[in-house]
DNA sequence: GGATAATCGGATTCTTATATCCTAATTATC
DNA sequence: GATAATTAGGATATAAGAATCCGATTATCC
């Protein structure tokens, strides 16, 4: 129901909270992520130019959240690589003099207004903070915390 | 967010819903519902195969509602044309070794069963009934009863 | 039984999303 | 200043969704 994009985008941005501060390279994030590292560098410039994200180009370059992760909710990840449109009058109705909607698309609407309150309302914090059971990234991050700098 | 399928589908069953019991032909439910009509065509096809309408050919035939539409739920409709995929295991979880999902993930398959939730707690029945202040469609169904039998 | 009205199904086109590749620009380090 | 590492951006390929068209099939009516 949300797009590839969407899904790389989110673990794209995850993966930078998740990590400890210092810019990650797109080949590093798109292994962590199990992402296509040359598509992944494209939804990391749509972040980047959506100001979620910082990127610094060279040696020892890469990129870093713009904000902290308590700042950062999931809908602004959305919103950047496919946001919502919400469905302001029915599209059935060409001439557009009905500013109440539809029972049909009132109930459409409604739907994604459920989505978007559900983004809207959880931050990067909380997914990062959250117990997490997925073997698979809690081994990347071990790794990446081996790491020497 | 939802696919223009999706969209096509739920108008031409609200249509069928909304009508009197006759079989409609796609042009009248293009029309009505200003649907490109042979795109229509092959989702009405879609919703014959999937149990939710039947068409009878040949003179004075056309498309008709499988069941009551208090029996039809919106998800039907939905699942019929593009169901929604809720996330059983972590993606990022080659293996598959883990039946909980992340955090991340679970957050996504979460917006999805609240989208679930609704289009499946609501009937066709419930869309036709509640007071209905698109002037287009209203125009519509005046027109479709003023029609001789 | 023939003419007509309608759906059915296949083939095709158009558009958008997804994904890849290559070159240019930028920066830290030696 | 040269070199290696890294993002930025354009061009292109592939896949999927959306839409159209047409001939075949089916049913009704006269």
């Amino acid at each position: 129901m949300f797009s590839q994009t969407t899904e790389y985008a989110m673990r794209a941005v995850v993966a930078l909270a998740a990590g400890d501060g210092r810019p990650m390279t797109t080949k590093r994030i798109a292994e962590m992520m199990r992402v296509p590292p040359s598509y992944l560098a494209k939804v990391l410039q749509a972040l980047v130019r959506g100001g979620l994200v910082n990127s610094t180009r060279g040696l020892r370059g890469g990129f870093v959240l713009a904000k902290a992760p308590s700042e950062i909710k999931l809908l602004a990840i959305m919103d950047v690589v496919s946001p919502i449109k919400r469905i302001e009058h029915c599209p059935m109705d060409h001439d557009g003099h009905s500013s109440v909607l539809c029972p049909l698309h009132r109930r459409l609407d409604h739907a994604m207004s459920l989505v978007e309150e559900a983004f809207g309302s959880t931050t990067l914090q909380e997914v990062i903070s959250e117990e997490n059971p997925c073997p698979t990234l809690q081994g990347e991050l071990q790794q990446l915390r081996d790491l020497p700098s």
